[in-house]
DNA sequence: GAGTGGTCTAGACCACCCG
DNA sequence: GGGTGGTCTAGACCACTCG
């Protein structure tokens, strides 16, 4: 079991500080020769850590050393910039696009309105110390935010609700499961086609408790620690 | 990219039912065959159809095509066998281990204990339909429940503390993150070391406020999906 | 005991990234 | 343009599972 000392080297390397977060390592070739190896053992291993959110790739660019996973608490409406900044890190917020459209089969069902109504469509990008780690969908019923795209709705959508709208959230549903991202997704986070990934889904009631907005987030699964505080129901038997 | 192909057969047969859930797939070899590849490029298929959470395999005994998830809810204090039989679902839990031992310095900082404290150590690992899906391990503060192994833990611990101690849980913190699975707990779950895993650890407080136990839970990824509502909390800025 | 999955070797080609 | 990661081939051995 070749891989596992590989394994334990590499660990070692990373929890002495010799490889630092966000460190690129050498190649792949280079490793495996280090290590007496092919590749494909090599590769073995890397996957290996890469599961275990230790190390992560770039497609095509290499891997590289896991950062601390940012907090993520879903009680907070903060949004992301500010979420990061409390945890002392650096976060941006880009968009890939912003359109309006109308409900599908898909979308009708997240939002609980009937096919063809009036919705936001956006997608953005969040950085996390210039690293891609989030792909961030949103379904918005137009409804409730009429021109919303004549404010900002790149940084905070929470923000703009608020000031523009009166609208806060009040209340979320949310459900969180494992997958990997493919096509237009891991291409944005710079990923690997099948990385792991977690999945966050969203849905956002106001302070009249009416569902004013989904997200679907696609977090790159080392950068992500879900935290919370929960009451306790009782459940009758 | 020849695997992707091949993910995209096996994932249709299973969305058509040619695969159903639990069912076994045949030989990496005779896949490898029926697909004119090699099992190395099969394996990259299956690797990250796993990682997919749509396959998972169970260690030497070949790959099986994933049944659907079980929702969990953090805020619930249900017993496992009861929050299956609600779904629908049939559940077992089996003791690996029960003793009473001192905190370490890892288990007193979990528990907010000085080191040495008397704690009780178990470990249970609970079958979704014959399937072992999670491990679980507890610490529980000794001092709260006096002559714990008396009583009938291995099913329900909550429902013990009730019955017995007059203790139930009201806050839960909870936390979520990926990890994968090796040594005992991975033979545990008849799971290949280094398969993905979801590791929900939780620190449990009764009525009175009190931190009375904590778990670590790991789940074979493809078993479980969070859900959950949460009231939002205002953050000044 | 036959066949399986887990691990490993020693190559190869290609498209892409970066200097 | 050199080197990289992503993909793939065609084998091999071993320990284990299962009938």
């Amino acid at each position: 079991m070749q891989y596992l000392k590989i394994k334990e080297i590499l660990v070692e390397q990373i929890e002495t500080g010799l490889l630092q977060a966000r460190q690129k390592l050498p190649s792949e070739r280079k490793m495996a020769e280090a290590f007496s190896t092919t590749r494909v053992t090599l590769r073995e291993a890397l996957g290996s850590l890469e599961a275990e959110a230790r190390l992560y790739r770039e497609d095509r660019r290499g891997w590289f050393v896991c950062p601390k996973p940012l907090r993520y608490d879903p009680r907070l409406t903060l949004n992301f910039v500010e979420m990061a900044k409390q945890q002392g890190r650096e976060a941006v917020s880009e968009l890939i696009f912003a359109k309006q459209t109308l409900a599908t089969k898909k979308t009708s069902k997240l939002l609980q309105v009937t096919m063809l109504t009036e919705l936001y469509h956006l997608a953005r990008v969040r950085y996390l110390e210039q690293r891609p780690v989030v792909y961030v969908v949103n379904y918005i019923k137009a409804e409730y935010f009429k021109n919303l795209f004549d404010h900002d709705y790149v940084q905070s959508l929470t923000t703009t609700y608020q000031q523009h709208y009166s609208v806060s959230y009040q209340r979320t549903h949310y459900r969180v499961s494992t997958t990997s991202l493919f096509g237009d997704i891991a291409q944005a986070l710079r990923a690997t086609s099948g990385s792991p990934a977690m999945l966050v889904e969203r849905t956002n009631y106001d302070q009249q408790g009416r569902l004013i907005d989904c997200d679907l987030e696609y977090w790159r699964h080392d950068a992500i620690c879900i935290e919370s505080v929960a009451e306790l129901i009782e459940v009758p038997n």
